[in-house]
DNA sequence: CATCAAATTTGACGATGTATCAGATTATAC
DNA sequence: GTATAATCTGATACATCGTCAAATTTGATG
């Protein structure tokens, strides 16, 4: 998980060193910095001598840790993957009868924690990775498939039983529900006008993940 | 619709000052300079310098239009609402029996071709949205509310029928819908590798769009 | 068609940021 | 205490930002 690929599971400077314990904590502070700045301003006006002042140290030792700003947020967003786990134990859950509601609304309310936690971060992540960003789109991948994997599995169960339609493809499916929970936090702050509370919001988001991937309906 | 707000209606420069045929052209070599160069380059990359070097004209002359990129985008993003209305006629299509299916297919290819034409721009649109900026809230919500608005009356009718169950929020279900079409685009990309088709997406969306609508199972 | 005021564009500039060294500083081992 | 490796930074060359005041173009008017 280092800044390059060629020594894999030890971080490394920009120099292929690879990196002692101060050295690391000075990185980590030149992270915590960004991840901070990044929560402020907006992506676009973000600079490196921002992020040195903050962290307490010059740009230049940024420089050595780091190719530019954009690198810094990648290994942010490969830090935010390590919650994902709370969110699949949501997946394994029940989902016959009325618990499968409950297991719904878990996974929306884990997504959801997740998303207010990481919010700036995870933006920036799938902005690059929509623009076609190869090492983002991994990160997002690394990130998304277990949880879509697991929810493709219970939508191919269900049309095995004959509850789901094969129009349906069950990773595509998983797939778009995917962005429907990667947009919960967005739409809560923007739907509050319009009288919908964070409750109506992760029960509909439920409903739908619900619906979906069980094929039956609700009431 | 002008730089500022001041004035309705008419297109002004920084100063306020109402523009003429010759600066309206300039601002318009400006925005297609700057549209261009989203297209190629990352939003994070791209400078006043280069916008103004495509479009042969001075840096000066960009901050006598605009403020920043920011705003040029904004102006972007702007522009690209208009092609919404193809959008509203599919959605006032039937939603009864197999045309039902149809109608919500024509709806996510309107959407498709739409976040096709605009991809860049509208990436930015809904990452500043989604960071808070009003500005770009108001423009997407302007894009997006006639088609959420008449989702949500169809999902109202259906729960007055009794097709839908009224856990969902018809507003907020519809907000939800909004959310996988507008990753459509980025999906067909990166699903592809998974052996997953245009179609496929564009078939699984629209049937997730038909089963949350109407209530009704496909099959 | 010459003149002039308004409209439009730009050159020039200080401030700030980027990205890179070579060398200074600090930690560690012996 | 000295040597060696690890870590950090001052100095620097260069680019971009954002703002003027001044130059250029337009086109309306006598």
């Amino acid at each position: 998980m280092g800044s390059q690929g060629s020594q894999p599971g030890r971080v490394m400077a920009q120099t292929g060193r690879v990196l002692g314990p101060r050295a690391l904590k000075t990185r980590q502070r030149l992270l915590d910095a960004t991840a901070q700045l990044l929560r402020d301003r907006s992506v676009l006006d973000i600079s490196v001598v921002e992020i040195a002042r903050k962290a307490e140290t010059s740009p230049a030792t940024f420089y050595h840790y780091f190719k530019d700003v954009e690198e810094a947020t990648l290994q942010l967003a490969r830090q935010a993957i390590e919650e994902m786990p709370a969110v699949l134990e949501q997946i394994d859950g029940s989902w016959d009868g009325a618990r499968g509601f409950d297991t719904a609304r878990g996974i929306a309310e884990a997504f959801l924690q997740h998303w207010e936690t990481h919010h700036a971060v995870l933006l920036i992540r799938n902005l690059a990775a929509d623009n076609g960003d190869r090492r983002f789109q991994k990160v997002r991948r690394d990130a998304l498939a277990p949880v879509l994997e697991r929810l493709a599995d219970r939508i191919l169960e269900a049309q095995e039983a004959s509850h789901v339609s094969r129009t349906l493809h069950p990773f595509a499916a998983a797939a778009a529900l995917g962005s429907i929970l990667e947009k919960l936090s967005a739409h809560a702050g923007e739907l509050a006008h319009r009288g919908i509370s964070r409750d109506d919001l992760i029960d509909t988001c439920a409903g739908i993940l619900f619906q979906v991937v069980t094929g039956r309906s609700l009431d």
